[in-house]
DNA sequence: CCGTTCGGCTAATAGCTGTTAGCCGGAACT
DNA sequence: AGTTCCGGCTAACAGCTATTAGCCGAACGG
């Protein structure tokens, strides 16, 4: 049995109304997400979300328009999430290595912060029907995009040293999504930890010098 | 419409019998896996895989035990197959660099090779029944615990340098799941140049010195 | 040349799916 | 107080699922 956590906290206890704060259909989207993650889009059934926000199946027509909908929104802001993470990464530096290290930071840190939705957009693509999956495939062709040319840069300006620009980049980016599989937020590792250590080591497989260091410099 | 390449030109062509060189069942497994790639394995139904070998769904069960057989084959064969790959590396070498290089090559060469059979495993270990998914989640955290031996190895030797053994064998491991969704046989890449690529990606990402080479040396 | 077995077929079963229709209690406005 | 509307409910629908039962032609062994 799948196990729901901290979402049926949220839900308003029964007979006392928050006054609309928390709407009832974040509720539904929260426990959409982690029965999604639980056991697949298409191992999910309707009754099954419905009781994890304590009503029956056919209830959640009231506040959801399909249950295809549902996946689509929690895909689609997920994947410009991490694109405005991307955007705002680049931003910051013009230096390849500084811009590589944002990126790769931002990028492992949404995996970890979010890891329910980053993982079903991930798995999940091939579950959305089509107008949503060709936007969806767009942006996240867009965002790996974004990364290859980032890696491409550092190898022009011989601060990075690799064969394939797309090889790098691709390797960087799954090293996000293995986050989304295996981190939990009471493990061992902070985010923090997890996000310094990944982008060290998106640092060092692309080929650049001086990511010996070990643990992150103290923020002086 | 997803397209079937391959697997029905191996069908025996409606007559002339191979005489049993190929089993039914082997089409059968291999349509079976393509879908399940392909859909996943709980979008893909009987009668799909029966459609890919040319019959009707039913008939399949003259073949087969159970859908669910189908897959908990696929799924085990394959961590097996990675498990006997990863011993047979790490027994070719006693220097831990070495060995690291070599069972990151076998891991990444399983996933190009057998990129269906290794998407499958990593990705529908949620839709595996009860007895079989325990005894695929051991192997793959025997699997797991081998590579994080590795690179502590490594470290205790000083030619790694890493805050956390778990978190860059993650690393190296997630890069071959990515490897099993974007390589593509007739791809720009040979196989041979991901996996001596990923390879390196590995040594350097574990902090080994010597990875600046670009090129594999030509086997002189 | 007859019986058996193999491997296909169709029909049927039993169950589950997302979704719609329509009812109804209670809260909220006027 | 009366009306409206929100947000639950059950019943129903239409469709699809894996799997089983039982039929039947053809190949094969004797």
């Amino acid at each position: 049995m799948y196990v729901t956590i901290g979402y049926d906290q949220l839900a308003t206890p029964a007979g006392l109304d928050r006054g609309g704060a928390v709407d009832r259909f974040d509720d539904i989207r929260a426990a959409a997400l982690d029965l999604f993650t639980g056991r697949g889009f298409h191992a999910t059934t309707m009754a099954d979300i419905g009781a994890a926000v304590g009503m029956r199946g056919p209830s959640l027509y009231k506040h959801v328009e399909s249950k295809q909908d549902l996946l689509a929104r929690i895909m689609t802001t997920t994947m410009e999430a991490l694109l405005a993470g991307y955007r705002t990464a680049v931003a910051s530096s013009d230096d390849p290595a500084q811009r590589l290290r944002r990126a790769t930071e931002a990028h492992v840190r949404y995996h970890a912060r979010h890891r329910l939705e980053a993982f079903v957009g991930n798995r999940e693509i091939r579950s959305l029907v089509e107008p949503h999956r060709a936007r969806v495939l767009t942006l996240r062709a867009e965002y790996e995009h974004g990364f290859r040319d980032l890696v491409a840069d550092g190898v022009a300006e011989g601060v990075f040293h690799v064969d394939s620009a797309r090889l790098a980049s691709y390797a960087v980016l799954d090293l996000g999504m293995g986050v989304s599989a295996w981190y939990r937020e009471d493990g061992e590792l902070t985010e923090d930890a997890v996000v310094w250590q990944y982008s060290t080591f998106a640092l060092r497989l692309v080929g650049h010098r001086g990511q010996e260091r070990l643990s992150r410099p103290s923020p002086a």
